[in-house]
RNA sequence: GGUCCCUUCGUCUAGCGGUCUAGGACGUCGCCCUUUCACGGCGAAAACACGGGUUCGAUUCCCGUAGGGAUCACCA
């Protein structure tokens, strides 16, 4: 395994550090995935921060959102959440060692400086990175506000050994000396991460290939700073079924839609999003126990890769089927209320469960679950949907009073006698069993495609199967 | 534009110099099962971006080209 190796005798710690901006999108549940299985793998840590240093768009709600879909997906993390903005003071505390050591300098440029240096370099085609005009200043103007930016190395180039990207090296030329402190005193993101990284005892930093750049900067810090210097690990971002980066229109949904909305069960978004970049031979029905055995960065792609709404949904299909069905139920339940606009009493909810098997093979999410067991708890006389209405209008004349004759001579009302009349009556009609049991279908679940037959008329009972019959037989239904 | 990264069927991927007439999964199509719809089973079409090298031999290694992506804030 090489590379992915932690230093021996170290504790592996990885770390998911969103930022409560918004909701939590599939991409950072990825990303916490991906840390989590790593340090489980290792039996190691996985740390939650919270970078709520951008107060103006930071929420409760974002964190609230955070957490809920962390703990849905199942993502327990270690210790205690760490607030970032909390630790504000440690942050300056670090800038200021910075600056007395040297490494790190006032800067008096104003932005609206700033903005016009960006647009002479743009203009001029140059790279746009701040100049350091105030990297050797020793007099400094007593009132003016000023940042602290990190005196960075100017010469050489600072390699990566990425456990997903593999080497990557950058000249420090390319890179300028990033604020550290803003003139209001509060830390920037680059000196935030770094500090806490380093004081929660972070090993990998698995984030985001967006970071990437950013980790050169960091890394200079840090040794600037003579801290130890954490593996790092950059995951490609999800992409949408087009290729462009994944917005909402592609399903970059929070994962809150994915439960509520879309109706999928935590266990088949984490199996789909494993696979997503991530492969383990021909392995694609993965249990937690053998994601946190079989997890490696080393097999993590490096290219982007495309969001697949189908083969989610696939998925989720398999551990649909695969469910507890007193689960099920009680996942739909909210749903069917809804749609009936009513409670359910405990009558309803055994015929759910009993209905569950039959059902949850042919949904592929808890809503069509949900949608699919309407037509056994309405109350008589059920609707009829426009191929229930065909059906019945083609059906051969006495079908309908003849099975109903048959049915009602059952004593032991079962999926097999109830069977074995519907067969006999074909016979009779000389009828295939299909032009006896569509009209039957149609007038006992008000619609053209169920379940199989006989286990419906079952699940719902003599008396039940019966009444439905007589409804579209007298004309009171449709 | 600068810098950095990526490139196997439509999509997710297996492949880590010969085992590749390139494997699996989703999707698509066909057949079977069958009272409908599903589930399930069987089968089909479908890819190594292109051009140079290295090598006895490249999908696998190197270099270009093209295409795609990321990033260039007192945002994170």
């Amino acid at each position: 395994m090489g590379a992915s190796q932690p230093v021996s005798g170290t504790r592996v710690v990885t770390r998911f550090a969103p930022s409560p901006t918004g909701f939590l999108h599939i991409g950072g549940a990825r990303t916490a995935l991906f840390n989590y299985l790593f340090a489980r793998h290792h039996g190691g840590d996985f740390r939650l921060r919270i970078e709520d240093t951008d107060r103006a768009r930071s929420t409760e709600p974002a964190i609230a959102a955070i957490l809920d879909g962390m703990t849905w997906l199942g993502l327990d993390w270690d210790g205690e959440v760490v607030y970032q903005f909390a630790r504000a003071g440690r942050h300056a505390e670090v800038a200021n060692e910075l600056l007395a050591k040297g490494h790190a300098y006032r800067c008096y440029a104003t932005p609206d400086e700033l903005t016009a240096l960006r647009e002479a370099q743009r203009a001029a085609k140059q790279p746009m990175r701040y100049d350091g005009r105030w990297r050797d200043h020793t007099d400094f103007p007593n009132d003016a506000p000023y940042v602290i930016r990190l005196k960075a190395p100017r010469e050489g180039s600072v390699t990566i050994t990425d456990l997903v990207q593999g080497p990557v090296t950058v000249a420090n030329a390319e890179l300028d000396d990033m604020v550290l402190l803003r003139s209001d005193g509060t830390p920037t993101y680059m000196l935030a991460v770094v500090v806490d990284d380093h004081d929660m005892g972070v090993t990998h930093v698995i984030r985001g290939d967006d970071h990437l750049n950013n980790a050169f900067r960091q890394l200079a810090m840090i040794r600037l700073l003579g801290w130890p210097e954490p593996f790092y690990a950059h995951i490609p971002l999800i992409h949408g079924a087009d290729g462009a980066k994944l917005s909402k229109r592609h399903g970059a949904l929070g994962v809150d839609a994915y439960r509520d909305d879309l109706g999928l069960l935590p266990e088949a978004v984490e199996n789909y999003l494993l696979r997503l970049g991530w492969g383990h031979g021909d392995a694609e029905i993965i249990s937690r126990a053998e994601a946190v055995a079989w997890f490696g960065l080393d097999a993590v792609g490096r290219g982007p890769a495309r969001f697949d709404l189908k083969k989610l949904e696939n998925t989720n299909g398999h551990y649909l089927r695969a469910a507890d069905d007193a689960r099920l139920v009680a996942l739909i339940t909210p749903r069917v209320e809804a749609a009936l606009g009513r409670a359910l009493t405990a009558a309803d909810g055994d015929l759910l469960q009993r209905s569950m098997p039959e059902l949850k093979k042919r949904a592929p999410n808890l809503g069509d679950l949900a949608a699919g067991t309407l037509f056994y708890l309405r109350a008589r006389p059920i609707p009829m949907d426009d191929g229930a209405i065909k059906l019945l209008a083609s059906a051969t004349a006495g079908v309908l009073t003849g099975a109903r004759e048959r049915l009602a001579g059952i004593t032991d009302w079962s999926a097999a006698t109830v069977e074995e009349q519907a067969r006999a009556l074909a016979d009779e009609f000389a009828l295939k069993l299909g032009q006896v049991a569509q009209p039957l279908r149609a007038a006992v679940t008000g619609s053209s495609q169920s379940p199989g037959l006989f286990d419906v008329m079952a699940t719902l009972g003599r008396e039940e199967t019966l009444g439905r019959i007589d409804d579209v037989i007298s004309g009171q239904a449709g």
